[in-house]
RNA sequence: GGCGCGGUAGCCAAGUGGUAAGGCCGAGGUCUGCAAAACCUCUAUGCGUCGGUUCAAUUCCGACCCGCGCCUCCA
């Protein structure tokens, strides 16, 4: 069964194929403007494309998928910054590009093969933009700025099925108009593909055919895109908000220069609500992945987060609230208990099983439900009911859940671990090692008291005990042979 | 005004022309000095409202109500 996506051009489930002769499947994503920390709903759909990358190795083999995801590092917001802080731009942009690197690994999301920046393809981004200007698709106003003739191509607005009209009628109806350039444009519906070089862009600029400037935001994705995949790629993502204008123009201006199809495949998640309503700061309901570890102290598990984000269908909107979390956290248990009882049962039967094992069809339902247009909530069911129905004794149940986790990209903190245990990466957060050094000595002391108090059976004083504890915001879990302590739930 | 999406139990959320996955919460049980954990069981005669088509509609069609997003260099 081949992977099934909607298609956000043609509106339709398509099966995601390689176009090119080497069977590579090329892949672009839309990545983030570094200038601050990126929040959850960015996350949403980073981990959504973190979910379909897995998927598309899983089908295509790992050598057969190339992803690439662009780093915004020059505009306005970048610049902006930069200008506040009184630093230099690179230096910013290289601050939160490395605190996006570490969000990312946090919620387990692979790094793409290639991650280009805006300002380390300026050439290739002024060579798109000449060639758009020789073929009389772009046109340079009187200060500098180039922009694209929106009206010589005819397929514009076939992505947002925005007409130009409409677009226009919509502009001046809602009063607000296409401030900063509006002047110089022959059309309101006109982007910029280069923008002249203005005094708050201080050094920021780069020599062109134009005279000195600095690249549009939009061209750089056509550009880096063609450098890294090629003319025509397999499919091309991000989030609903870059549909228009962002994908609109890139469409124009790769197929207008290039003279091919751009993307074959055009996929778009949905937003993250938070409240009811979109995050901004103005509403003051973004969060990031640090509000969330402050809000959850000790306890914060970052794959709670990347469980809590997979609740929804990647294309509707997912409602996300500090609940969200507790019920992922909750959930994540599960499967932490039900994951060591299955590496405890399921023997071994040989030095290295799983070399010669074959994973059981136990989990399929997990890869089927993603298979079909990534439906996540489906996936998600079949994981947990097939988890109930599994009878926690076989060592091909125990490969086809971890093939599954694999794809969804899940860590499951484990105390048990197998001595061929090839999985380090999906066992590296050791709940209980993150907890015990996190505890202060204070409460080991009491707890201690409290267990000795337990032992000599004088209940009275090792309820107390527990008592105070629970007070000071820890719980007390007594096991077989100890016990062990947690941070309080809240 | 244009374009698009959605309204399913207390919360989140799949899904289907033939009678509602899953997670959280809640209730009961087993276990346990207690508690927790774990495990088991239960929890929507109902899928925004009103019509229509049909042997049969939550699922198709129409109208209406409500919510959200895009049309601003927002994932």
């Amino acid at each position: 069964m081949a992977i099934q996506l909607f298609d956000s051009l043609e509106r339709k489930l398509k099966p995601l194929t390689p176009s090119h002769a080497d069977g590579v499947f090329r892949f672009y994503n839309c990545g983030p403007t570094v200038y601050a920390p990126a929040h959850i709903g960015n996350f949403r759909t980073f981990v959504v494309n973190d979910v379909l990358r897995r998927l598309l190795e899983l089908e295509f083999g790992a050598d057969k998928v190339k992803h690439v995801r662009n780093l915004t590092d020059v505009d306005d917001k970048t610049i902006r910054r930069a200008r506040e802080e009184n630093r230099p731009l690179a230096e910013v942009t290289q601050q939160w590009t490395e605190k996006f690197h570490a969000d990312c690994a946090a919620l387990n999301c692979l790094p793409p093969h290639v991650e280009p920046t805006a300002t380390g393809h300026i050439r290739e981004q002024v060579d798109m933009i000449d060639v758009l200007m020789k073929k009389g698709n772009a046109y340079r106003a009187a200060d500098g700025s180039v922009y694209f003739k929106v009206s010589s191509f005819d397929r514009y607005g076939a992505l947002s099925r925005v007409k130009e009209r409409e677009l226009q009628i919509g502009s001046a109806l809602s009063g607000k108009s296409h401030a900063a350039d509006a002047d110089e444009k022959e059309d309101v519906s006109d982007f910029a593909l280069w923008k002249a070089h203005k005094l708050d862009d201080g050094d920021n600029a780069w020599e062109s055919p134009w005279g000195r400037g600095r690249p549009g935001w939009h061209i750089e994705c056509s550009a880096m895109s063609k450098k890294h995949l090629g003319e025509t790629i397999d499919l091309h993502t991000g989030g609903v908000d870059l549909l228009f204008p962002h994908h609109e123009n890139e469409i124009a201006q790769s197929e207008c220069c290039n003279g091919v199809q751009f993307s074959r495949h055009w996929y778009h998640s949905e937003h993250l609500l938070v409240d009811g309503k979109k995050m901004s700061k103005s509403l003051g309901n973004l969060y990031t992945l640090d509000d969330l570890r402050k809000i959850e102290g000790p306890v914060f598990n970052p794959m709670e987060i990347r469980l809590a984000l997979m609740q929804g269908h990647p294309r509707k909107q997912l409602s996300f609230t500090i609940h969200s979390i507790h019920s992922a956290s909750e959930a994540l248990g599960s499967l932490c208990h039900f994951y060591d009882a299955l590496k405890t049962f399921a023997k071994p039967s040989g030095p290295n099983p799983r070399s010669t094992t074959t994973p059981s069809r136990q989990f399929d339902g997990v890869i089927d439900s993603l298979k079909s247009d990534l439906n996540f909530p489906a996936a998600l069911g079949e994981l947990f009911r097939a988890t109930r129905e599994s009878g926690n004794t076989s060592e091909s149940d125990l490969l086809a859940f971890e093939r599954a986790l694999r794809v969804l990209g899940l860590k499951i903190p484990s105390y048990v671990n197998l001595p061929d245990d090839d999985l380090a990466e999906d066992v590296s957060q050791r709940m209980t090692i993150q907890k015990i050094n996190a505890i202060p000595a204070a409460i080991t002391t009491l707890a201690e008291k409290r267990w000795t108090a337990k032992l000599a059976k004088d209940f009275a004083t090792a309820d107390a005990l527990r008592k105070e504890l629970a007070g000071l915001g820890w719980s007390i879990l007594d096991r077989k042979d100890g016990y062990s302590l947690e941070p309080a739930k809240k």
